[in-house]
DNA sequence: CCTCCACAGGAAGCGCAGGAGT
DNA sequence: ACTCCTGCGCTTCCTGTGGAGG
């Protein structure tokens, strides 16, 4: 019996080729487009080969540009040069959304070169023990840290790493800082700032033609021929175009829809399939953007969600869909709704901080007021649409 | 023009948890 | 085991801002 099925699913067909290859994960041979950015990644990296230090380097641009594919294939390139001619260069990796904090990412750097059993000891002697790992044979240690701006104590972490340069007799520690986040750059402090933004770079979206070209390499790669219809892929490189060019996001289109096409028996992955796999996608960002959120954030955007919910009945004198609220407005609501949910009501003052967290998260959009409107006040609207939100944070909690 | 309203957001301070030092 | 310190989440208080309304 479950030989079986284990024999129906093997010879199930499948519009994938190697579905790996279609993963956000796969780095790829060949970054298309990205040829201007390698050639600087390169130039600020090579001095490692000669035994000098490498400037820091601050990268930024949105979600699923190639920052951190580009990034990690210059360094691995650069570390089979080192190879090559006798260079003494080591690199390192870190995602910083998982270790957020100066100690995390210590913990994990000198995990991955080799060393265990660190937990407990104190940050100044993790600090110690990478001064020596360099020091020992007078390397250059490029340290990648992607997602930067998710580290709390980032000004204090920037500060111990570049530090050691100075203390360093031989070898140098050079940083390679990833973030897709704007303002990141502003909060950190004057000094950190020139540190780790000595050299800059910016990588820019792909517009709709690229994302297109980007995706038909994949595709073959990914997919059996002709599995997925040229109209599909047109679809999913407009769809990407519209969200700034993120080829992440259409690479998750592409593997939901071609797990789409394999369940429903269907050897093509079509139109129908993408548009399918585009609401499960979007709902899965919602899902893990509420998911992280603090109960009481959640609670607020259930606010919102609610007020929006009844809003779609609720037109204006102008006949308008009222989507829009004033902050005291949304706070009214709140109130009321802690209660019910039996949660103490945070102050309006803090109400404000997790508005502006919302913002952050990019669940809901908010603007200043103007005229029409009695002094200051912020106008909050939905970033997504609220049946949506609802749906997802139902499953979640049974409201 | 002045006052009032409805809010934004800074500053101070408070209780608590979790480390570091002794 | 104990104090001391620090950061965090939060409240309270306060000043600032800009349109509404007299």
């Amino acid at each position: 019996m479950m030989d079986k099925l284990f024999e129906q699913e093997i010879q199930k067909q499948s519009v994938f080729l190697d579905s790996n290859k279609i993963s956000p994960h796969y780095i790829p041979n060949e970054l298309p487009y990205r040829e201007k950015e390698l050639k600087s990644i390169i130039q600020i990296l090579a001095p490692a080969l000669s035994g000098k230090k490498p400037g820091n380097l601050f990268i930024y641009g949105k979600t699923g540009l190639g920052k951190t594919a580009i990034s990690r294939q210059v360094v691995e390139k650069l570390l089979e040069y080192a190879k090559k001619y006798n260079s003494k260069i080591d690199s390192v990796y870190t995602n910083c959304h998982i270790h957020n904090t100066q100690y995390r990412v210590l913990i994990n750097s000198l995990n991955k070169k080799g060393f265990k059993d660190l937990t407990g000891y104190a940050s100044s002697h993790l600090y110690e023990k990478l001064l020596s790992y360099v020091d020992s044979d007078g390397k250059t240690l490029i340290i990648i840290l992607d997602e930067i701006d998710k580290v709390k104590d980032i000004n204090e972490l920037i500060y111990l790493l570049t530090r050691s340069n100075d203390e360093l007799e031989k070898g140098h520690v050079s940083l390679i800082g990833i973030s897709n986040n704007v303002m990141f750059k502003e909060k950190l402090d004057p000094r950190s700032k020139s540190t780790l933004c000595e050299k800059e770079m910016v990588f820019a979206p792909y517009n709709a033609k690229q994302i297109q070209e980007i995706l038909n390499q994949r595709v073959k790669i990914g997919f059996k021929e002709n599995s997925v219809s040229d109209s599909a892929i047109n679809l999913v490189a407009a769809l990407a175009a519209s969200e700034n060019g993120d080829i992440r996001y259409s690479l998750n289109l592409l593997l939901k829809g071609g797990e789409l096409a394999d369940n429903a028996g269907d050897n093509q992955v079509t139109d129908e399939h993408i548009n399918t796999a585009r609401k499960i996608v979007e709902e899965d960002i919602v899902l893990s953007l509420i998911d992280t959120l603090p109960e009481y954030q959640q609670l607020v955007l259930f606010t919102i969600a609610k007020l929006a919910e009844l809003g779609e009945n609720n037109k204006n004198l102008l006949g308008e869909t009222i989507d829009t609220w004033i902050s005291g407005e949304v706070y009214k609501h709140y109130t009321e709704l802690s209660k019910q949910f039996g949660k103490e009501t945070r102050s309006a003052r803090w109400f404000r901080e997790y508005l502006k967290d919302l913002e952050m998260t990019g669940l809901i959009t908010t603007t200043m007021s103007g005229a029409g409107q009695r002094g200051t006040t912020q106008l909050i609207k939905l970033a997504f649409p609220a049946d949506k939100i609802l749906n997802v944070m139902k499953k979640q909690y049974d409201l």
